[in-house]
DNA sequence: TAATCAATTCGATAGTTGTCGAAACGTCGA
DNA sequence: TCGACGTTTCGACAACTATCGAATTGATTA
């Protein structure tokens, strides 16, 4: 906890690694999907990898489409899969979030306009 | 614009307003079609409120599906639009990337699994 | 080798959505 | 009041995608 806590203390100072255009892009659509960002969060929560039993466990969807959203945050680059036999770990990509929680805030630093808070 | 600047010089102390999951989605397919991004992006980056005129100027698509993605952007609560006369002009609201940002960096805080940053 | 189990792929389907042209609506100026 | 113009709505269409059951692949075990 105290590692996470360090990690998280520091102000993460910008050097998220630029996304291009069509990464944003992949990174949102797949995380558009509330099934697969529930599938997400439980792979990010469970800190460490996670089977796809438990994932299976975990939401109401059959094999066939929890396949298909694990490909696509794959894919997408969220995730990292660790094939051991015939079981398959998932586990989050770290620093991919960040770099698109840095570019969504980016786009908040308002260069001029004070005025539009309420535009009523 | 000092006003502007006093606002953004306060670090935002991590209290964006937590999203619904539901808030969460429509955000994301919001911002997942790179269009509507772009448009987005404009009308961040111009700082002023934008007219339609010149979003449209920016972006080679049609009146009515300008129309449609304005309509989505601020069903999202993304952007609000002041509408005078025959003009609209549109600028971000503040807070929301923000939140959401927020949302997405809180999944990287992994609780316990420090290794997995190479699973290879 | 055969059976079993985990995961993927295939084929199909239903729902969503981005896009446009045409029509409609509202506002402004003549 | 009329016409011009900016924006929206309507209707339609094409593309995409989430979903499933069934078939397949690949690994483990009997």
């Amino acid at each position: 906890m105290t590692a996470a806590v360090l990690r998280n203390s520091q102000p993460a100072p910008a050097k998220p690694a630029r996304l291009t255009r069509a990464r944003r892009t992949v990174l949102l659509k797949a995380l558009a999907d509330p099934r697969r960002f529930e599938l997400l969060e439980k792979i990010a929560r469970a800190g460490c990898p996670l089977g796809c039993a438990q994932a299976r466990a975990a939401l109401p969807i059959s094999a066939a489409t929890l396949s298909h959203h694990i490909k696509e945050l794959e894919t997408a680059g969220l995730i990292s899969i660790r094939r051991e036999g015939k079981f398959h770990f998932m586990s989050l990509r770290p620093g991919v979030l960040e770099s698109l929680a840095s570019t969504l805030s980016a786009l908040e630093q308002v260069p001029c306009g004070p005025a539009e808070g309420q535009p009523r």
